[in-house]
DNA sequence: GTGCCCATGTTCACCAATTCACAAAGTCAC
DNA sequence: GTGACTTTGTGAATTGGTGAACATGGGCAC
């Protein structure tokens, strides 16, 4: 082994290397050649030196006094990512949500080929959804054993999708993404990641309330030009870490702070 | 003011009512009158301390010896969670995402009735999508002076996320969920999150090629018993905070740890 | 080839969040 | 009414992450 290992990164970093790729996709798409980690915090939203950390643990590829080269930078981020190949995920449940992803074309763009759907519903089975024939969630283990590594993605209703995690681990299955409004459990050496539409909009709701505690947040909306460039940047997240949805002004730079009247 | 302001209640913890909550819900109609804090901690993936804690934010509401009254404990997080009324929601950008959470039952009986659908596409308003006619996205700023306070959704393409942000933001929404896949920035005294897919999948990508680093997870699934009891938890959180998706075992109660092998 | 300039990479101090451990406070049995 | 038992609520210690400040080191002008 050369140098596997640097440190171990942290999940905040892990969560926001992905943003930063994404960024770094389109500068290459505009033929931008290097990148200042100031300018890449801008457009991720966050502080430069955070964003200069959390490069670090990739390695030093940086050039002092020039920045980021914006294609290794890239090459090595998604390395790290284990985005060399593909990872192809399979959908558990064609609901309304399961159909959205299975059509969602951002998934093959990026890496994440939809290798196929399931469904417990007889009546759903045989049907085609996104031009791939649905079949019965008891075929899961053949599939997985056939295709290899992949991402089991749970889009079913609550009551179920404990059940259909253990089938997904059961299988072989160790990454799993669930849109599940339920909490499920998995074994260590199991990776499990949630997305729940109800908790953020709760999530907003509390801040939402909380700012009308401070008189009312919606006035300042308008406050300074409206698109002309970015403004104080608040990057928050519904994955990674950092939920901070601020009920109040956070140390703002432009300094339209709501309360203030 | 009689005690409107206990403590400020940390993001973490915002983030994680909203799973109580649910969690509760289910109490509830299964007829449970009381539960323990170690019991509702099983139950949500965490630590009984941080079940606590995060209660005790609230206020004390538990009896000690006792528990906490599920009704009670119920209303009280609504309260807190600002969930005594409705939030409205609009959704701009009515693709395969759009439809799909406009067709998703679980917003209203939530709590969350969808108010109204807008697209700039002129071939896509008029269109009647799940019970309601899609209007064009000019008329934003007329819908919300009109109903009042209301969650704005994005579920548009990433090349305009941002500039719906800003008409939202311009129409007086103060709190956005942004699906898109783009960073997008508000000023101060606006809410912000975010649910990225492309974002979650990589994050899984990168545990699960990280924990190949280590021997191989997969074989370590089927580990022990597979439906009885639930496992050690890690509560993994799309939303929130505590990223966490564990590469490694992490503190594994059961001991079922991936790459001892 | 020399020196200035500039952005990186890293150190350090701070802040937020988690976890432990235990006293306080209530119930229930008798 | 008393005592044993159970479970809460919180103070303190620890961990993880953030942000500012600064030294390091490479490019570029001349």
């Amino acid at each position: 082994m050369a140098e596997p290992k640097r440190r171990r990164i942290p999940e905040a970093t892990v969560a926001r290397l992905p943003v930063y790729l994404r960024i770094l996709l389109e500068l290459a798409e505009d033929k931008t050649a290097t990148i200042s980690s100031e300018r890449l915090a801008e457009l991720a939203g966050v502080n430069a030196a955070k964003v200069r950390k959390d490069l670090s643990y990739l390695g030093s590829y940086g050039t002092r006094g020039v920045g980021y080269d914006v294609e290794y930078l890239m090459f090595q981020m998604s390395r790290a990512l284990g985005l060399t190949h593909d990872w192809p995920v399979v959908i558990v449940g064609v609901g309304n949500l399961g159909s959205a992803l299975a059509n969602y074309a951002g998934f093959g763009d990026r890496g994440f080929p939809v290798a196929a759907l399931f469904d417990a519903d007889p009546r759903k089975v045989g049907q085609v959804v996104a031009g791939r024939v649905i079949q019965h969630v008891d075929e899961l283990p053949d599939v997985v054993a056939e295709s290899g590594p992949v991402i089991g993605i749970i889009a079913t209703p609550a009551p179920v999708a404990q059940s259909v995690a253990d089938r997904m681990v059961e299988a072989g299955i160790t990454s799993i993404l669930n849109f599940a409004p339920a909490v499920i459990t998995v074994p260590p050496g199991t990776s499990l990641r949630k997305v729940d539409l109800a908790v953020e909009l709760q999530i907003l709701s509390f801040y939402q309330q909380h700012s009308a505690t401070f008189g009312r947040a919606g006035g300042a909306s308008r406050g300074n030009g409206k698109r002309g460039g970015r403004r104080a940047a608040l990057l928050d997240t519904a994955n990674g870490n950092g939920t901070g949805a601020a009920g109040r002004a956070r140390r703002a730079n432009t300094g339209a702070v709501p309360a203030g009247g």
